[in-house]
DNA sequence: AATTTAATGTTAGCAGTGTAAACATGATAG
DNA sequence: CTATCATGTTTACACTGCTAACATTAAATT
């Protein structure tokens, strides 16, 4: 009774593959049981990703719009340095609580963005407003608030890698001074942590 | 006029997977292909690695050993912040020279280093060393030093994961602002920013 | 020293993968 | 109405991780 052709299939691949590669990640996403779950045959994607990488990009790209969202501040508002630790944490809290969209937003599965334009696009984008945030608290120059912008994104990003790794790294160490009591520590009080942190940061 | 018994298969395996690694990044590395290098059948490799992961753990491990060998600091000298500068720019040149190596250590591929002893020894052993660096710098208590040095560690592993991406990421923007050109500032003036970064850490 | 045992190697084969080529179908533009 | 082109299917290839059954030799035991 279904028709020959699928009719959404593109996005639905998308869906399915963002929801598998969350669930499982994208080591353990295959083409063809993508194309299963969406009752098409094996090699009916390829009509749509001309590769397996393609397909992780499109992943991606949804991950970084995600991360935008996640991410954004009311531009109306004045911007003080509460919002900059608001911002940080939800990116932090992004990249725990989606860690395997993570590391394909993250890691080497995409090598080149420039191939992608879409994901060029929402990754630029998601540093675009970052860069903006910045520049609405403190009146440095352009070059300045780029460089913090950077250097905030580098300490919230390597939390985020950091809390994720010692959960696995194990902890035989005294009481307290372990891996992982030590980042537990810092990620049940990631506002004080980043407020810390920024405090070098910025004067504000 | 070979013997039917390799005699050093196991160590051959895992230096050859080292290079391999490094070279094309450890999702090209196959345990067939490894074999073939080694002059050996296909699955011989099976009788010294359990699974692909397990070979995966033996290539982290001496990553690990190799990182805390890049991050020693000589114990006998007193420890000043320029020494812990040294080490994150150690750190730091670490993983952008050994990058598809530092992937497998800090990434998903080995899934939980309690499942192979050397590699949770190596790992906690590089964290311990850290610390222990960060001990003969200030009269804090262990607490607060543990607490630093995972805040140090997470700084330079964060750093490591944004250089590398956004020399990936493309470069739209304005001149001076656009993350590739702000990174690469931060780059080639890195014990600056350590410096800079690590004045809000500790006082010394 | 002879024999058993365990470690290490090989061969054959399964189920799964990414992807290309050739073909089928049907929506759409002329 | 027909030609075209996007989208689907079938078939096939080379590759992968891994298992099972068997072969060889080093090491341990008698």
């Amino acid at each position: 009774m279904k028709s020959y052709h699928h009719g959404n299939l593109k996005q639905e691949l998308i869906d399915c593959a963002c929801r598998l590669c969350e669930r499982d990640g994208y080591t353990k996403l295959s083409i063809r049981s993508l194309a299963k779950e969406s009752g098409v045959s094996q090699t009916a994607p390829y009509r749509h990703f001309e590769t397996k990488e393609t397909l992780y990009a499109s992943v991606a790209t949804e991950g970084f719009k995600k991360l935008s969202i996640a991410c954004h501040i009311d531009a109306d508002k004045k911007i003080t340095k509460k919002h900059l630790v608001e911002i940080g944490c939800n990116y932090i809290e992004f990249g725990l609580k989606n860690a395997n969209t993570y590391d394909l937003m993250f890691g080497t599965a995409v090598g080149n963005f420039a191939e992608y334009p879409e994901l060029l696009e929402s990754a630029n984008s998601t540093y675009e407003n970052m860069r903006l945030s910045f520049s609405k608290l403190a009146s440095d120059s352009d070059e300045v608030i780029a460089f913090k912008c950077i250097t905030l994104w580098s300490m919230v990003h390597g939390l985020v890698g950091i809390l994720r790794k010692v959960q696995v790294v194990g902890d035989d160490f005294e009481e307290g001074i372990g891996p992982i009591s030590t980042a537990s520590v810092i990620a049940t009080n990631l506002e004080d942590h980043l407020d810390k942190v920024l405090t070098g940061l910025i004067q504000n």
